[in-house]
DNA sequence: ATCTATGCTGCAACCGGTTGCAAGCAATGC
DNA sequence: GCATTGCTTGCAACCGGTTGCAGCATAGAT
């Protein structure tokens, strides 16, 4: 059993609540009570119940980190960087893994059991009214790499995806691809959607290029490998933009064991520059998401929403950047 | 504000006391009050907070899932798995990224903090005693993927890594190679140092075999891939053991790279199967390390040290075996 | 009808802290 | 010397539940 306030008060020799005051902030105790209290302390290895205190506080500290992402590599990098942010503004991850739950009703039960002070939503494939049901729910919500556009009513940090889309479009353009083709996640992800609209809609100023366009199963490289396998049954693209890195390294894979050449036969262009895309054998073209900005920034937000629950909605959205590396033929 | 035992107990008509019980297994509720209180809470949409009747019972169902490991994608299986699994049976995980803390000091005041019933150490490059202070600071541990032999007084779940090295030196020597050698991961990771022991060990009875061996700097893509090009330098080995997959992987992109053939030149043989070892543009020869089974066995034991926490402690070791893919040449 | 065993229920204390309130105290101003 | 001010401290109620205990009602046995 670890030591409680009660036994502190009893070896300082003072009150409960004056022990308790040292240890909140910004509470009036006069030196020597705090030395007194602080000896006692340290020699019974005391440190406060968060749990507790929570109770008469209503802070938890505990934030509600939510995802169905656990195929795609890019969220270990995320869940780094979620983790040990919020763990240096002394706020403690409650992981939750949706697996293939759409259901937010089981999460917010939970989650609400617990007391959370809020919740990020890190996933870009959730359908769009899954981060507003948490508020809904009356906790503080930011949707980490969610759509921004349909729901202004919960906070979403991300990118724009229908400019990453152009993006792509304009960069498969300039390289003189005349017959291209994207090659998206699955069709309900809002991610996937985004890119592909922005993708078609840039490809419309150019009406001699022809462009086509089919969904893997899932952002994995299975789907990926999959669906690129059956596009390579018939006549494929020039290029392709993959929604997705992992998406593209499983089209990759598809590309050069069917005996083609990339970029010399195909072209690729992912999205995220993930680690791996950089990696030697792989060598991804892609579009760099800022991963770490978007993180920062959903921490932030959600610290800041735990002083003003109400804090109006907003979208943050980060640019991207392409990475040109070699899977796409050099700009003529 | 949610609402709460007191809520749910006036609309019922009842005594705060009859309200708790019909939401505490067990208890001793009759039918009609059972279907009265039922009733109110779900008009109220009430659920129990658990913080505050685990400041009753002692039982927060909260797990520490500790880990430094945010780099190694195989990690991500790892997450999902213990989430996945602990989440099904009633469990909360609590995540605490060390990144590259090793002085437990610290992570123990915050799991004591937030009262966990048991933390779960998941790493295999921790030092060995790690996980034994979380032990002697009263909390159930479990240490997955930890080395079995030294701590005889904590829990570990994972695989005998001495006798993983050992499997590797067997399979370079039954396909003909008289020049091997070992590429592990840094040099104070006990993963690490027992698979080079297996291998030495095993390797010591072909007098006939050159072994040569160093270690890279972390378990991760570039740390292989450096090592290896460092390697390539001089007249490399004809096979590499390398220390995990990841290893491997970025120690392949070193040598196709440098324009050398695998298996042809170079053998490679990896540990741990991880998903994109069978990746077609990968195909890593490797040994599997039953991940799932690991994960699965480490949830059970920790489940039942909140039964019983003086719990006999035990090693459970799960054989690995050989997945045979493209980067070793056949066996003669 | 009486007695006993059993099952339900409410009372009240408690878990480990927090906090409004009032009292105690010393320093300051006049 | 006395009133005022401001800081420090303890008391006690409270946060949202749990649980030992005792009282009550009911069913079954005799």
């Amino acid at each position: 059993m670890p030591p409680t306030l009660k036994d502190v008060a009893e070896r300082a020799g003072v009150s409960r609540a004056a022990v308790s005051r040292t240890f909140t902030v910004g509470a009036s105790v006069s030196p020597s009570m705090r030395r007194k209290v602080e000896k006692a302390a340290d020699e019974l290895g005391y440190s406060p119940n968060a749990l507790a205190s929570s109770l008469t506080t209503g802070r938890t500290k505990l934030i509600g980190l939510v995802s169905n992402n656990f195929h795609n590599p890019i969220f270990l990098e995320v869940f780094d960087l979620f983790t040990r942010g919020l763990q240096d503004r002394g706020l403690r991850p409650l992981l939750v893994n949706l697996s293939n739950e759409t259901d937010p009703a089981q999460s917010i039960r939970m989650l609400r059991q617990y007391s959370v002070d809020g919740v990020v939503v890190a996933s870009s494939t959730l359908p769009p009214d899954f981060a507003k049901s948490f508020r809904d729910a009356g906790m503080p919500v930011v949707n980490s790499f969610g759509r921004y556009a349909s729901l202004p009513d919960v906070h979403v940090v991300g990118v724009d995806n229908v400019e990453c889309g152009r993006m792509a479009a304009r960069e498969l353009v300039c390289r003189g691809y005349r017959d291209v083709a994207f090659l998206g996640g699955p069709e309900s992800a809002t991610s996937t959607q985004d890119r592909f609209r922005g993708f078609i809609e840039e490809l419309q100023r150019h009406p001699d290029i022809s462009v086509r366009h089919s969904f893997a199963e899932a952002y994995s490289f299975n789907a990926g490998r999959a669906e690129m396998l059956k596009r390579l049954e018939d006549r494929p693209a020039e290029a392709y933009f993959c929604g997705d890195d992992v998406l593209s390294i499983g089209a990759l894979s598809a590309v050069t064991e069917s005996g083609l050449k990339v970029p010399g036969d195909i072209g690729l262009i992912g999205l995220n520059d993930m680690e791996m895309a950089g990696w030697e054998n792989i060598n991804l073209t892609t579009i760099r998401q800022p991963i770490s900005q978007i993180i920062e920034s959903s921490i932030e937000l959600i610290a800041s929403m735990l002083e003003d629950p109400d804090r109006y909605p907003e979208a943050r959205l980060f640019p991207c950047r392409v990475i040109e590396r070699g899977t796409l033929r050099p700009v003529r």
